[in-house]
RNA sequence: GACCCCAUCGUCUAGCCUGGUCAGGACACAAGCUUUUCAAGCUUGCAGCGCGGGUUCAAAUCCCGCUGGGGUCGCCA
């Protein structure tokens, strides 16, 4: 048999996180069973479906890398819907209610081997009868879903547990239409950091609200991965492939998980981290140009250099922008509190002769600075870190980060002896 | 309420199927080392089998009950 997968959501939010999972789980499971993954979009609602919704879909399925080989969208095939429901009707296992279309649902057993479950049995008298085509014309969500499964060859439905209690009413319509139900495996759900449910409320639910805080497709798809699921060796950094790989759907935990940030973000800094700095730059680069920090014919080798300084100290782009705001604005500002503990007429006395001998330091390399300021500073008979706070101050506005030599290598002479001047005077 | 699902550190999890290993790892947290600060890195520490019954020489692991949490009860998907 031929392992076949698919994605099916539908245009009316935003991809979510809890979807992006979904989809993660699909995806992984068709891939490696050599398999094939479709993405079927679920449009039936006319009234929610939005065209930009769909194309932010699409778009973060694709940043996610969720490559899919066939692709339908359900508002394309009504008339396929209404043909199977005109069979139900004609061999009397379905009536209308006016122009609607109604499933009669027989007593029977309705249980179903779910692959992460087990057995799963309901009373087909507990399940009231189904609505097939709705009075518009247009297919309810469970009746479009098993014609598209069943025609589409759909080998597996993984889908969250949310669904778990459409599933027999869906067997009563393949056991109606006469058509093989698909094996079925319902993922835990994804909980808010609090252990309720997923909102809006619960911080960034969208996978595109992540995109632009600046994660890595990577290492979120990473963190998804593990929500749910674990490749049994202790291993957290693990890429997709490799992930694929080991990837079982019997392993897939039961229990729903609760989204951790902080977790997130240390793997997103794990992948910051590792990364090739030219590729960092290539990541980064949109982010400034966005922000209009950078031009078109930006100096490469700068970004790199600050890059560099500050990969360690970021967890997603949004940090990195903000620690690094110094270097691209003037009018960075530094808090009253911040002034009183650093910048005290005594804490910058010193600063004109600072600036005095830095100003003959070429190249101004983070070597030549740092022997100019370390002999500044014994002459003035200061410990070094007297002097190298308060000017990291004067400098950046944050008495945190990196090494006040290299960061006065990259903000460069010009701007270091102008900051120096500025509160020295 | 009815039906269904679930239950290991604060969180994500390994272990459960095929009972016997000081219940392992990671995030977070705390301490130390390093250091011009902050990160990073390294070391160490804190912390868990929801409760009660069985079965068994032996239960996180198997069975039952309870409690707790979650999901679904739309002509939404």
């Amino acid at each position: 048999m031929t392992i076949k997968t698919r994605f099916a959501p539908s245009p009316t939010g935003f991809l979510h996180i809890g979807g992006a999972r979904t989809a993660l789980f699909n995806w992984m499971y068709a891939r490696s069973q050599g398999g094939c993954f479709v993405l079927r979009i679920e449009d039936t609602d006319q009234e929610r479906s939005k065209r930009e919704y769909l194309d932010e879909i699409v778009d973060s399925m694709e940043w996610l890398g969720f490559a899919w080989d066939e692709l339908y969208q359900q508002s394309d095939r009504f008339d396929l819907y209404r043909q199977y429901a005109q069979k139900l009707l004609d061999e009397g296992k379905a009536y209308t209610d006016g122009p609607a279309v109604i499933l009669k649902i027989p007593q029977m057993q309705l249980k179903f081997f779910d692959l992460i479950r087990g057995e799963v049995e309901f009373n087909s008298e507990t399940i009231k009868d189904q609505v097939l085509i709705k009075s518009d014309g247009s297919p309810t969500y469970s009746f479009a879903c098993v014609v598209d499964d069943a025609l589409m060859e759909i080998s597996h439905v993984i889908r969250g547990e949310d669904h778990i209690s459409n599933t027999p009413k869906q067997l009563a319509i393949y056991q109606a239409l006469d058509l093989k139900p698909p094996k079925f495996a319902h993922l835990p759900l994804i909980m808010d950091e609090e252990g309720g449910r997923m909102s809006k409320r619960s911080g960034a639910t969208a996978v595109s609200d992540y995109r632009r805080q600046g994660f890595l497709p990577d290492a979120l798809v990473n963190y998804l991965m593990l929500l749910g699921w674990s490749p049994g060796d202790n291993q957290e950094v693990i890429s997709l492939p490799s992930a694929v790989k080991k990837f079982s759907i019997k392993k897939v935990n039961k229990a729903a998980a609760a989204f951790s940030m902080d977790k997130l973000k240390w793997l997103n800094a794990e992948y910051l981290k590792t990364m090739p700095l030219e590729q960092l730059v290539e990541f980064v680069v949109p982010f400034l140009k966005e922000r209009g920090w950078i031009a078109e014919d930006y100096d490469r080798n700068w970004i790199l250099n600050i890059v560099e300084l500050y990969k360690s100290r970021m967890a997603d782009i949004e940090e990195f922008l903000v620690r690094t705001a110094y270097l691209f604005q003037e009018d960075f500002s530094v808090s009253d509190a911040m002034k009183e503990k650093q910048l005290t007429v005594e804490q910058t006395a010193c600063f004109p002769d600072f600036a005095e001998n830095l100003k003959r330091v070429d190249p101004f390399s983070k070597e030549l600075v740092e022997q100019a300021f370390r002999r500044c500073v014994e002459e003035q008979n200061l410990k070094m870190s007297e002097a190298v706070h308060p000017v990291r101050v004067a400098l950046t506005g944050s008495d945190v980060g990196p090494g006040l030599f290299e960061t006065m290598a990259v903000l460069g002479k010009e701007k270091t002896l102008k900051r120096l001047q500025l509160v020295g005077a």
